[in-house]
DNA sequence: AGGTTACCGTACACTTGTGTATTGTTGTGT
DNA sequence: ACACAACAATACACAAGTGTACGGTAACCT
């Protein structure tokens, strides 16, 4: 069998930051960035905060670690999601629209430490600065899916625009929680209907 | 001069369960709702915790009396704006449209309001329900006044989700806080570039 | 085998928050 | 003028949270 030379196993007896990370990341996500207090993660780990303080110095350090992290991974999908462009340009948009729209299972989780992560930007100047950031990186990545569908720049960014934006209020708004995402359907029926169907004067060669 | 014989008076001595309200409002504005402490609301007051206790019996009054007041208010507005709808069925949508990308002065304060309460709403089944109330009757609207420009009810329907969704994503992304309104101006020219000039098949009859 | 090192528990000091009880103070009607 | 109600201050009890110091235990290296 393997060795396991270092920790790896989710269950091990004694824990690593990265798991304290983990239990942050989960506070926020059912409770806002309120909600991570060292007390309650403790418990929640089965451990005491005898253990957190050997981790991090400070709860401003958990906190600024957690930010660090997220900005890494949301940078990273970025690049990944650049880099893999299918052939034909109506389908690589559907593609990216897709992906933002997700929303079960680990992806419902994501999106709701994102909110908890605008309303943590409202009060905290570093972490809005933070969140402009990547919001222009996937408005960026947007815009350039949408150039290869209308070959107009003007066009092409305003449509991104209005889209990410639309993305953006569908996980705040008109959806209950836990529910079927209802409201992102529809947007999903809007974008193929729309953007698809009528806007596209694309250049296709494939169409059947 | 005038009598004032109940209080009005910004600045008056003693203080109104109201006066407690602006106060719980002005501190969830400026740091959400774990931010209306009733120490701090004093202290903000100019008076101690004692005051308070005469006026609510608790802090949970507190709140749910501002809930409360949001949404009496909120429905009002409503009311009102589908009050006196314009004759000219584009200026009609415009009227609304800019009510909803207002910012500056007391509609950021109201902005900047919702998202805290939007934020409550993830953690409370009853704040979500009465959200949803609000956000579909805001929707409604926007429907009927796009449907006066297609007359087509599924494109109405899908415009205004657009819209709708897309404005209240303006308030929470891509829009430094206390800067001039950049997104919002672009929205605004979204809005009439491609809504007013392209689609608009209205069978008016008063057009230049 | 024994000693470090890594991790965790425990106990204490301190701060900030709520809520209650009780005692002032001030305004207003008659 | 003075009584009573409306409002506010003070003092206390309590809970929950952070941070620190230190003592305990388990894993691993040699």
């Amino acid at each position: 069998m393997t060795v396991a030379k270092k920790r790896k196993p989710p269950e091990s007896p004694r824990l690593s930051r990265d798991d304290w990370l983990d239990a942050a990341f989960q506070a926020v996500v059912d409770g806002g960035f309120d909600n991570v207090r060292v007390l309650t993660l403790a418990s929640a780990l089965g451990v005491t905060r005898g253990s957190f303080y050997w981790h991090f110095v400070d709860h401003a350090e958990l906190v600024a670690a957690l930010l660090a992290r997220w900005r890494e991974r949301e940078l990273a999908t970025n690049r990944s999601v650049e880099g893999h462009t299918v052939e034909d340009p109506q389908q690589d948009l559907q593609v990216v629209l897709e992906a933002a729209l997700a929303h079960g299972g680990a992806e419902l989780e994501n999106m709701r430490f994102e909110l908890a992560l605008r309303g943590l930007g409202r009060r905290d100047a570093k972490v809005a600065k933070m969140l402009i950031e990547v919001d222009q990186l996937r408005l960026r990545l947007f815009e350039g899916k949408f150039l290869r569908l209308t070959n107009d720049a003007r066009s092409a960014a305003d449509l991104a625009a209005l889209f990410y934006l639309a993305i953006v209020g569908s996980n705040q708004a008109l959806s209950r929680p836990s529910s079927p995402p209802q409201v992102k359907e529809y947007l999903r029926s809007i974008i193929t209907d729309y953007l698809i169907r009528r806007h596209a004067v694309v250049p296709t060669d494939d169409a059947p």
